[in-house]
DNA sequence: GGTTGATCTAGAGTGCGCTCTAGTTCCTAA
DNA sequence: TTAGGAACTAGAGCGCACTCTAGATCAACC
């Protein structure tokens, strides 16, 4: 007889290397974010010591990673886990952190398109004028303008 | 008869908190730039040694600002800034730079429009959540999933 | 003349988010 | 059995972009 499948399916069965790979992470900034309480649960250990992350850990960690790529500071992160942690009960706290982040990210997004079209302008100034040759409404610190 | 008025139009008469002001940049940050060797010119002094910046100067750092709002590092300017002090003939390297620039912006949107997606994801399995009222399908530690 | 506030310089310090080091231990494969 | 590589810990170090400090000077106003 097959040992049962676990009615709690807690493989745990990969390698901090795998992880890393899986994440986009490195091995060094999994441990670091261990160290800083930003995973929800403890890592599981082999007896070796060695971890072992489970595909939940890696599910949350993707999650991390797309919060940490649109800025959400440690500090932040760390909260939400600490959130998830506490287990049922706060997610309108969750909801509410990460609606802020949303809010947040979107203000970034048209941040950056406010760049993108000045800095666009500016190229095209330039492409004109590369097209063109002559240098005239251009930066040029010895004569006007 | 006044002063005619100088066909260079080269005022320079705003004081470092005017143009702090003005660029939304700090006091600290503008004297940092300088001698970063971030400017195109010199900026100029009066006779007690207080620097005054003339309107192409905030002209110049508002681009600045945005190319940093948009993660150019101060390196990528300083450099752009040489370009420009070296006068006119190099406009191709300027439009290059300014233009890998753009594309990394236009990069950095798209990414950070996936994080919106993806959080906007989690954000709707919250709210759901909340508004049904009990914990299911969401990160508990303790239990599966 | 005196006070207040802005500005000056050179250089040290800060915050963030990792990244790297050193020295050791574990595991796998030959 | 041995060699190799991957992982372990604690803690130091780093890169970036400012930011702040100290102590002095300048400028405007009463």
């Amino acid at each position: 007889m097959p040992p049962m499948p676990s009615s709690r399916p807690r493989p745990a069965s990969l390698t901090i290397g795998e992880t890393a790979h899986r994440t986009g992470l490195s091995v060094h900034a999994l441990r670091f974010y261990e160290r800083e309480g930003l995973l929800v649960g403890p890592v599981e250990r082999t007896a070796g010591g060695r971890r072992r992350y489970a595909e939940a850990d890696v599910e949350w960690l993707r999650i991390c990673v797309k919060l940490r790529e649109s800025g959400m500071p440690l500090a932040d992160l760390k909260h939400f886990a600490e959130l998830v942690r506490r287990g049922p009960g706060n997610e309108a706290e969750r909801l509410e952190l990460l609606d802020a982040h949303q809010r947040r990210v979107e203000a970034q997004i048209r941040a950056l398109e406010e760049c993108r079209s000045v800095i666009a302008w500016k190229v095209g100034v330039y492409a004109d004028h590369v097209a063109r040759g002559k240098a005239e409404g251009l930066w040029d610190p010895t004569g006007p303008q």
